[in-house]
DNA sequence: CCGGCGCGTAAAGAACGCGTCAAAGTCGCC
DNA sequence: GGCGACTTTGACGCGTTCTTTACGCGCCGG
């Protein structure tokens, strides 16, 4: 069963949460401030937290860091209609949904699923594997088709975790410059065109037409299967 | 249950929206000018809203700049007269859609379906398809309905992009070329001209009578499924 | 019926991005 | 201190993409 750890202030929301939430098969814990909210999610770990911006003890980004220092739940950000400021901050901090008040019940739930949804599919997937090689995350190791292990460099390594983890998806250069080199590295594309080329000749088959490791000119890297 | 803000400043034409709309089961506001509209959605916030452009006391682009400035619901634009400009103004302010009067009820019906759909999938819709192709805007993917990967350049992607995020609403020339290639190019419509021609060709089975990528002349262009 | 406007299409040169190679620089380890 | 592995940097050629211009067509208003 899902464990949803509900997060604000004003009781009646509160209750409110609670109902629809059990009526839909979920198993709920409830929070009114920001302390209790690190207490309740430390003591039993859900699997999704509803978490209010307006509490009274805390600020909401604060919270949300509380809980980002060892845990990847999938979080939820309710807030009144005020400035994009507060979800601003509140995305940047860590949230991955956010929804304005006042809001439909059935908007929240379809964000809830939505994020559950990511989240369990975000623990699973430490191997992906190719016809060509396979990438075990969690080993940090790659294999070629015939079962031999491949040496990557820390730098290769890297850009081929990234890429890796957004399987299928593009990732655009920026993104891989930043996560890989650091964000002042941005603008720097030849070490991607360097680094591609690197793992492309120890993991292709034919490294001049890659199938792979896929290059989106103008945009980024593709991993496919 | 849905519920409709009609605003309108013609009694008769008032009822009949009203009469039609109940009968479809929508819940309907309605309201004379646009003062007592904007409080009406204050009051009661609506799931969409169908509003005259003629409206005695506010100009129409007033009235939806009102409207955004605290809420993003669809708004279906009606206009009476001839001219396309207040239209172009309208959809600049921020309107969803619109309808030329006098209008067909099941023309006005069908895009009510269709901005209230778009409302409610909200931020969640990362995948659109069409008969003909599928766009998935996480991956940054396009497929045919064969299932083939097409190539796009940066442009095209871009430009698609933005039509599939704005799927079956009319999106202004401007908002378009700003969103591209920037503010300064308002006025190069003849980019689009050229950008829509290579993506219909890529992406439609018939490119010169185009099923999708769909031109609303003067005004803009639309992804229709 | 004619003219103007907006749209679609095609084609050209210019600009850009990518892969590749080679060499210089950096770091840690023996 | 020297050696090897790894990273950074620069230069070049090639293919692709972007920009710009020109032309023909259809629609609408005069």
């Amino acid at each position: 069963m899902t464990r949803v750890l509900a997060v604000d202030d004003d009781p009646s929301l509160r209750r409110a949460l609670a109902i629809n939430l059990r009526a839909r098969q979920y198993e709920v814990d409830l929070a009114e401030d920001g302390a209790s909210a690190l207490a309740a999610a430390a003591r039993r770990p859900p699997d999704v937290v509803v978490l209010d911006l307006g509490l009274p003890d805390m600020d909401g980004s604060d919270v949300i860091r509380g809980l980002r220092g060892w845990t990847q739940v999938p979080i939820v950000v309710l807030s009144a209609r005020a400035g994009q400021g507060d979800k601003v901050d509140a995305l940047d901090a860590g949230a991955d949904d956010y929804v304005t008040k006042p809001f439909g019940m059935d908007e929240l739930l379809a964000r809830l699923r939505a994020a559950v949804r990511r989240g369990i599919a975000g623990e699973e997937a430490p191997v992906v594997d190719t016809a060509s090689f396979t990438v075990d995350l969690a080993a940090k190791e790659v294999r070629t088709a015939s079962g031999e292990h491949v040496r990557l460099t820390p730098t290769e390594w890297h850009l081929l975790e990234v890429l890796t983890r957004n399987e299928g998806k593009l990732v655009p250069q920026r993104q891989l410059l930043q996560e890989v080199w650091g964000p002042q590295y941005e603008t720097e594309t030849n070490y991607l065109r360097v680094y591609m080329a690197q793992l492309r000749r120890k993991l292709e088959q034919n490294p001049a037409q890659p199938r792979h490791l896929i290059t989106e000119p103008g945009m980024g890297y593709r991993l496919v299967r």
